[in-house]
DNA sequence: GTACGCAGTATTTTT
DNA sequence: TACTGCGTAC
């Protein structure tokens, strides 16, 4: 059908593909859409496609646009590329949303209103930010928590919309409004943009400017979408402008090839915006042709696919895919019931450590869990056992306390209109000017109509005289790194700020210290990637392919940026000639303000433990997209997973299903399910039922496991009855494989009564041999009673759910 | 301007 | 439990 296809099916960049990753990697320029299952070869078959299209010459790397979500998954994009040709791939645009969005934005300033040196708020300036202007409006925050406000602040911008474009429901929501309104200007007057900004703000850009936007529709000819399950509507938006479409979501025939890669049933991230539904919007509105299913397995061996089909069978308008796999089924999946969540933390130390004895490496095994709170019993046991881990997430380098506010002062030097730079530093290290000072600014700043740097001349008073000198500082320190090295600049400022000095000071600032010199060294590094060094050389274009047979190019696509990524403005445009666009800088972005740029937009790594060989904690949600040869699932609870906070719609439900999903596919060889009948939670025990997910696995590929005798249950003490029960009853749990269902599973430990009888009349009123009534189970016999007041719970036989320890302070049981 | 103690509140997260 | 934010006391 198409000539090029059979042309280059030599190539030995197709070799290895199966049939569908060929048709994939092969489809003509048209729009696209490739349902990618977990581990089904997804980035192969991108980055491979990205090479073909350059090495049959059908695009230039300048005519390209790969979009990612994450910074992590654009890097692991452009090194497979560079690994399968040898194209120069600095000046290709591959990159996250945001960056490519804002790396249009310093390209084209002025038309997108934006003051030239324009800095970014990440998400804690933002909040700070957003308190500011509610103490300086009196906005009640209770009744308008500063979190909740940008929450909906940063929703409305993943909407694509605008204050003035809202209509309010109601008087709660005019307030949230015209509060907006108020942070938009606040933001627009100091020269800074959030992250949701840099995407509708460049969405706007695109929408507004014909010039603009027909130039780049010129210019990428392809356009490859990486997660598309995961973007917004906004997003979308944006794609639909690159793509062709015009401001009306009409589809131009003329519309460049959109290749959309995506998995429904990997969309976990609802919650900050995502819209699984572009994918069928895609199809439709982009009259999708070609739909292809990638749907072998390369990960995972059969028992843990087959449990992935079959749970995520039981969500509904699935667009529907069935992973299978060439390996065998493998071994089952162990399951594992603990009496609480310390013993379950025991549990997986003892798994861990016969693991390692197996000859397993430690940075295979991975223990899971739905949310971060979970860590804290886990890392206290793997540290106990002195087994290396590494906990993913957490403070990143560019978040902590003592570099943010280096940043600052660098800011300041780029940006002295940058309030909340200014504020953050104004008094750190402390030089006596303490919040009545600051608040006189403040007013004066808001009654001059100016920012806080220009305002702090006019201020008379001691006040007056310490804010005078601080900005003489900062503009002095402007002028003396004018014209130096970035290395030189933070040197001169972590000096003249005080910064070193006061952390030296300090009994407890030697990591602080550390991370200041660390600073200095990123920055360095920095310089050496970015080709910023005073020598850099502008790099040869790299074009390794002709132009291809009989496709369009424009005159644009064909310059490679031969410059640093996303901040030489006039690469950014591409060759200009032909072109009525032009950069509205022909000077790049300096050293230093790019330098910011990146430390906004990749937080860096949160190298918490960076132990080589470490066991790998993280969340679920963290977990996505990596694989590992044994995986844990830990805290398989109503409740927790799927969390409780979720269970009431079936959105919600259907999401942490999904989120189940994925956590299961991380597993290659073996994968471990565990849940805990008690599990300490903001200070309270609670008995949680285990997960209906568990439920939904189908019994074959399960194995139920029980502890090894005597290897556990002492190390940690709380003085817990579940402990203690636990180490009583060492048969307790099922040996060997499941029984039929889940029916008998709870009745096998019906002996953990080894708690004292009660004498006294339980004020609950449950006692044994009633007939009671629980809202999801029906009618069943109690068994068992035991504990007191809230430790109470009961065991009761449900003739359609089996034997199930309920808490009588949680669950809800009247007698029949 | 800082230090302490109390109350309230708890997902998931990248850019 | 553990963290944050706020108010009070020095």
């Amino acid at each position: 059908m198409f000539e090029t296809q059979s042309l280059f099916a030599e190539s030995p960049l197709l070799q290895g593909l199966n049939a569908e990753q060929l048709a994939a990697v092969t489809l003509p320029p048209e729009p696209a859409l490739i349902l990618a299952g977990a581990g089904s070869g997804k980035t192969r078959v991108l980055t491979t496609r990205i090479a073909w299209l350059l090495q049959t010459g059908q695009v230039t790397p300048g005519g390209l646009l790969a979009v990612t979500f994450t910074n992590k998954a654009a890097k692991e994009m452009l090194t497979r590329l560079s690994a399968m040709l040898p194209v120069n791939v600095r000046g290709m645009w591959i990159g996250t949303f945001h960056g490519l969005c804002h790396r249009l934005l310093r390209a084209h300033w002025k038309l997108a209103n934006l003051p030239q040196s324009f800095q970014i708020l990440d998400m804690q300036d933002q909040l700070s930010a957003i308190k500011r202007l509610c103490k300086q409006h009196q906005i009640d925050e209770e009744r308008y928590p500063p979190k909740q406000l940008q929450w909906f602040i940063a929703g409305c911008k993943e909407d694509g919309l605008r204050a003035h474009q809202m209509s309010p429901r109601d008087e709660d929501q005019r307030r949230k409004i015209d509060f907006y309104q108020l942070y938009e200007a606040q933001c627009q007057r100091e020269g800074v943009v959030d992250f949701g900004e840099l995407m509708l703000r460049c969405y706007e850009l695109l929408r507004d400017q014909d010039a603009v936007r027909e130039h780049y529709q010129r210019r990428f000819r392809h356009i490859l979408v990486d997660e598309f399950q995961d973007t917004n509507k906004l997003q979308y938006a944006w794609l639909k402008l690159l793509a062709g479409h015009d401001e009306n979501g009409r589809f131009v025939p003329a519309g460049n090839a959109v290749l959309a890669v995506g998995d429904d049933d990997q969309s976990i991230y609802a919650f900050r915006g995502a819209r699984v539904g572009n994918m069928a919007d895609f199809v439709r509105e982009f009259e999708v042709q070609h739909q292809i299913k990638l749907e072998q397995n390369y990960r995972s061996h059969g028992n843990i696919l087959e449990a992935a089909n079959q749970l995520i069978e039981h969500n509904s308008g699935r667009l529907g895919k069935n992973l299978r796999t060439e390996q065998g089924a493998g071994e089952p999946i162990r399951v594992f019931e603990a009496a609480s969540d310390f013993a379950e933390a025991d549990w997986l130390i003892d798994e861990i450590k016969s693991l390692l004895a197996e000859g397993w490496s430690r940075q295979e095994i991975a223990l899971l869990y739905r949310s971060n709170a979970q860590s804290r019993v886990i890392e206290t046991a793997l540290f106990r056992a002195g087994l290396p881990y590494r906990v993913y997430g957490g403070l990143r380098f560019f978040e902590r306390a003592e570099i943010k506010h280096a940043l600052a002062y660098l800011r300041l030097l780029d940006n002295p209109n940058d309030d909340t730079s200014l504020l953050r530093v104004v008094n750190f290290p402390p030089r006596g000017i303490g919040a009545r000072s600051v608040e006189q600014l403040q007013d004066a700043a808001r009654a001059l109509g100016c920012s806080l740097h220009d305002a702090a001349s006019s201020l008379g008073g001691a006040a007056g005289t310490k804010l005078s000198a601080f900005v003489a500082k900062i503009d002095v320190l402007r002028e003396q790194t004018e014209g130096r090295t970035l290395r030189e600049i933070i040197e001169l400022v972590l000096q003249h700020s005080g910064l070193l000095e006061h952390y030296r000071a300090d009994r407890e600032g030697a990591d602080r210290v550390e991370n200041l010199e660390e600073l200095v060294n990123a920055a360095e590094s920095f310089v050496l990637q970015q080709g910023f060094g005073r020598d850099a050389v502008a790099l040869p274009l790299d074009e390794t392919a002709p132009a291809g047979p009989g496709l369009t190019q424009s005159p644009a696509s064909q310059g490679l940026d031969p410059q640093a990524p996303g901040f030489d403005a006039a690469s950014a445009v591409g060759s200009l000639g032909a072109w009525s666009v032009q950069p509205d800088s022909g000077e790049t972005l300096s050293p230093l303000a790019a330098f910011l740029t990146h430390a906004a937009l990749e937080s860096g790594d949160n190298q918490a433990q960076a132990g080589q060989d470490a066991v790998q904690l993280m969340t679920v949600h963290a977990a996505k997209g990596l694989e590992f040869d044994a995986v844990f699932i830990t805290g398989l609870e109503e409740g927790l997973f799927p969390h409780e906070n979720s269970q009431s719609d079936r959105d919600g439900l259907e999401e942490e299903r999904r989120l189940m999903y994925v956590a299961i596919t991380r597993a290659r060889k073996r994968l471990y399910l565990s849940h805990a009948q008690t599990r300490m939670l903001h200070g309270q025990t609670r008995y949680n039922l285990s997960s209906r997910f568990l439920d939904e696995l189908p019994e074959s590929c399960l194995k139920w496991i029980s502890p090894k005798q005597g290897g556990w249950g002492t190390g940690l003490g709380r003085s817990g009855s579940g402990q203690a029960a636990a180490a009583a009853q060492p048969a307790w749990g099922r040996s060997g494989l499941g029984d039929s269902g889940r029916g008998g599973k709870e009745a096998a430990y019906s002996g953990a009564g080894s708690v004292p009888a009660q004498k006294s009349a339980p004020a609950h009123g449950i006692r044994v041999g009633m007939q009671v009534f629980h809202n999801k189970f029906g009618e069943g016999k109690v068994l068992t009673v035991e504990g007191q007041g809230d430790d109470a719970r009961a065991q009761v036989n449900f003739p359609r759910h089996g034997a199930k320890w309920l808490a009588l302070a949680i669950a809800k049981l009247t007698p029949v």
